[in-house]
DNA sequence: TTGGTCATACGAAAATAGTCGTATATTCGG
DNA sequence: CCGAATATACGACTATTTTCGTATGACCAA
């Protein structure tokens, strides 16, 4: 087999995902300003995770240049999944749909018209399975 | 006020928590022997995770018998919308439907007919908004 | 060529979580 | 009354995660 490892990324990990799956391609010092609009880190601190990152297999890096660069190596939708899973049995007792309600409830979130439609059109389709 | 704070339980407080919500009042034993189900601890760890849980104020004991009794002390909705949303902005890049697309696509979560009957009224009120 | 800037590597402290051993007290059956 | 069973308290060890200081080398402009 070639990735399916489970893989647990911890909090500060998967703020550094959510960028490299948004950018695909992105160095330290990218990934590092990114994440300086919304906490206070050193630079040697991003790097560091990083490159543990990359010893986990999370990341891939090229570093055939001086400056190496990164994208993620764990597939968004996957550890999207993966994670909200444990999600559901940690905090909803196994049920997804209790989750649903929550996020759909939750006003600081609050999901557009459209966002509405594209939901409904995936409930729809599971209804008749 | 009563008790906003901005609790952020960790896994194995969460895996008490849910035991306490279910169960509205439970000694350490109960719990424990509940947990043993799932996971394979000693007894002792478990005292200590709600001693500290008591501490926190997560939790909240009647100590006046010999055997202290317990209970949840955060209530289970704002836990769950809170920490939700703390997922919505780590994983799902703060759009609540991506979430919601992925968790009822989760195959080993499915949701009953029922659940996704629960779900189109709730989709509808949220659309009369 | 040399000093300033920027990159990675690496070690290790600091912070968090989880685990359990051991001490001590209470309870209760016989 | 005594010992087994059961409770809590507490300290300490382990593991993991997060943080950063410092060393070192490459690059480049003046």
């Amino acid at each position: 087999m070639s990735a399916p490892k489970l893989i647990k990324p911890t909090e500060s990990e998967l703020e550094i995902l959510q960028i490299l799956w948004t950018k695909g391609l992105a160095t330290v010092r990218e990934v590092h300003e990114e994440l300086g609009q919304t906490k206070d880190v050193g630079y040697t601190t991003t790097l560091k995770l990083m490159q543990i990152m990359n010893e986990k297999g999370i990341v891939k890096r090229d570093d055939s240049m001086r400056t190496h660069v990164y994208q993620a190596a764990v597939n968004k939708e996957k550890t999207q999944k993966h994670l909200l899973s444990k999600i559901i049995d940690n905090l909803f007792g196994g049920s997804p749909t209790q989750l649903v309600i929550q996020a759909l409830g939750d006003d600081s979130h609050k999901a557009s018209p459209e966002e509405l439609e594209k939901i409904q059109t995936l409930l729809n389709s599971l209804k008749k399975q």
